[in-house]
DNA sequence: ATTTTAAATGAAAAAATATTCATTTATATT
DNA sequence: AATATAAATGAATATTTTTTCATTTAAAAT
């Protein structure tokens, strides 16, 4: 018996990952992904049943992965400020070194592929955030303004940022992401 | 001689609109827009040549739309702080009462249908506003970073709280975006 | 070494979608 | 009122893309 080839599955993923950074969830084709991943069309129906459940199972993948990675960054010990600047870097190192990963994320929050639980399941998963907004307007250093606004303004501020850093080649230097957190945090302390 | 119908020219634009609102780019048929438009599939190619030509008109009208109308409300007798007030007010607005308008801008942006063409004149459409954090800067009152990094933080957080708005049914009373308003004004001012 | 099993292939079929076009219909011009 | 012209139609055709499947290939089990 042949086993099924884990560094292929691994590889179909990844160019599927690729193919949507390069052109779009409305541009993603089987044989697309097929060609990057280097193994025929069909190959692809072996791991994936369709085009839907391969688009599915990246996107859950995908944002599992980014949001665990970033509350292992939390800790308690340490000050708001301190723990609010890890998070503000790690999120945007995360959207800068893995840009197409957060592009299929920002892609497929608004498709039809998308399931309502899955919506639900990334919702939750934010809860560590937002109890750590909420000590920091205990502490009177964040603003006294609904955790939506706070979420809203960071994350979008973050991933607009990163965006045009790779689409349009701007740099994000030191200084600038230095810039860019001192903005960030001027933003919502208080 | 039978003259084009202006109306059906814009049922069928606004059509369009609305089917890549509901579905995203991914899912736009030129079947289902001649449907929600009431006329005839054949019909759509009477007033574009193709699919392709249909998106990137509406990429431009709405672009090009929304952003003189933003650049419209600059008054350079007016204090910065004015100017910048009614810039984020009226973008702010612009998201909220056209989330349609909203999600095709941001769904076109990265797609394989979108011309290197359009993109380049919806870069140029905004000089003028970086004419205003131009002077803004040199009046100090503005942090001395590039503007890259001030659109992309203010027009990244209007976004993100707009679909926030209007995807998850937040609702941004006048207090909540007056505390919007505060969180940029204080990002950006030195 | 042989057998068994499932992966891998890619051409072909199926399905979905875009576009065309012969025909009909509406409107401006004469 | 008749004519000319282009819009409007939607079925037919073309094209694109997904999915299947008969066949080959590779690995595990015997």
């Amino acid at each position: 018996m042949k086993p099924k080839d884990e560094q292929k599955q691994e590889a179909i993923q990844q160019a599927a990952l690729q193919c949507i950074f390069e052109e779009g969830i409305a541009g993603l084709k089987m044989e697309s992904i097929a060609k990057k991943a280097q193994v025929a069309t069909g190959t692809v129906y072996v791991y994936f049943k369709n085009k839907d459940e391969l688009i599915n199972h990246l996107f859950l993948r995908f944002k599992r992965s980014s949001i665990l990675a970033l509350e292992a960054q939390i800790d308690v010990k340490q000050p708001f400020k301190v723990n609010f600047r890890q998070l503000w870097y790690s999120y945007m190192n995360f959207a800068l070194t893995n840009p197409a990963q957060a592009t299929l994320l920002e892609q497929l929050h608004r498709s039809p592929y998308l399931s309502q639980e899955a919506r639900q399941e990334a919702e939750k998963l934010l809860e560590p955030i937002r109890q750590l907004l909420n000590e920091g307007k205990q502490q009177q250093l964040v603003k006294p303004v609904d955790n939506e606004l706070l979420l809203a303004f960071l994350s979008g501020s973050i991933n607009q940022l990163a965006r045009r850093s790779y689409e349009m080649g701007f740099e994000l230097t030191p200084l600038r992401l230095e810039q860019a957190f001192a903005m960030a945090w001027d933003g919502i302390k208080s």
